[in-house]
DNA sequence: AACTCAAACTTGACAGTGACAAGATTCGGC
DNA sequence: GCCGAATCTTGTCACTGTCAAGTTTGAGTT
């Protein structure tokens, strides 16, 4: 409905997130320069600068985007499973798997070093999000597992969350195999 | 002795890699410039290509170094600790955080996606010996909780791998405690 | 309905990057 | 002692992000 009315002006930024995103898919990281975008937008050079201040403005806000997609990612893994605490983790050891090894690039650039800017409010909330899937299904298996002292679910916790995350940048590296589940953390630490 | 003998024409190469290792620890990957490297080291700005036919090959033997000291890393932390398998899962877990603490530039290249020529023969060696530490901690590990099949025992020796790698990732990023030691795996796995 | 003015966009420039092409230099082997 | 070849320098190119100006456009006010 409309909102792309007007090209000559009109919403620019959007497009350029659309453009960015694009590029990223296709080409990397590497490949996604303010350059390319504008021109894949068909405005001049310097037309992004209007909306984005610097190159780290930009890649902030499809970051943002991104850690939307892959809290989204991991919360229809879960809802498609059954709702028992380790069938829960399971699902979204698979949703954080999927969505890295289905944009790479995305999920690189989501956790590259200096080049997003964590001052930002929407980058923030949308990687909280993401973690709240996490904690959401961390808890009840430390129940199940009889953990009580905060220490225990909180070192639980991280143990769920460092295994999906290496697993998946191993995936993506190919270090690990290209398809398939990940190791299933659920069922090793509960069984016997 | 006296290696260093020679400086108009000398050991080039070996400065480069000294001179990119500093400016690797001193302003981290996006400092690191063949320009930059070649100043340091004294030449011009075209001598590294003689040695280096790109940045990526500079870079490959960065990592090549890095994947080394990493390796070290690892063994040290497991010549340390008391033979048991509990002992030394946590031993090598121990050390891979140590190296991406406290050398977070060179941690990221090692695993920077296409920046490095995995091709390379002495990169894909010192790969190889780190990644065998971890092997060499998971096999008695797993015959300590009795995990007989070949299945069962590759997907521990990944789990492992993941939850170290992902932690240590996740710490260099901020995401985890700056100190502290990582989720013990091994105490999570073999107790009840 | 005309006008203003700020926002959006363009053009142009600058320093810095990796890579390549030629030249200059210096060392090692005869 | 000298010649060839490896090493290093100088110069240049296309490309990058960022800034500083101009130019266009559209929305709001009177």
């Amino acid at each position: 409905m409309g909102k792309k009315a007007g090209y000559h002006h009109g919403n620019l930024r959007a497009a350029l997130v659309e453009a960015a995103l694009a590029i990223l898919e296709a080409d990397g990281l590497p490949g996604l320069t303010l350059r390319r975008v504008a021109a894949q937008a068909g405005v001049s050079h310097a037309a992004p600068a209007h909306h984005f201040p610097n190159l780290q403005a930009l890649l902030t806000a499809l970051a943002t985007i991104a850690f939307e997609r892959f809290t989204q990612s991991m919360a229809r893994a879960r809802a498609r499973a059954k709702p028992d605490p380790e069938s829960q983790v399971r699902a979204a050891g698979r949703g954080y798997l999927a969505f890295a090894r289905s944009h790479p690039a995305l999920f690189r650039l989501m956790f590259s070093a200096g080049d997003l800017d964590w001052q930002d409010q929407a980058l923030q909330a949308a990687g909280a999000a993401a973690f709240r899937q996490l904690q959401e299904i961390s808890a009840p298996f430390a129940d199940l597992l009889g953990l009580a002292g905060e220490t225990d679910r909180r070192e639980l916790e991280r143990l769920i969350w460092a295994s999906a995350h290496g697993y998946a940048h191993l995936a993506i590296d190919g270090k690990m195999p290209a398809t398939g589940n990940p190791p299933d953390v659920a069922r090793f630490l509960s069984k016997r």
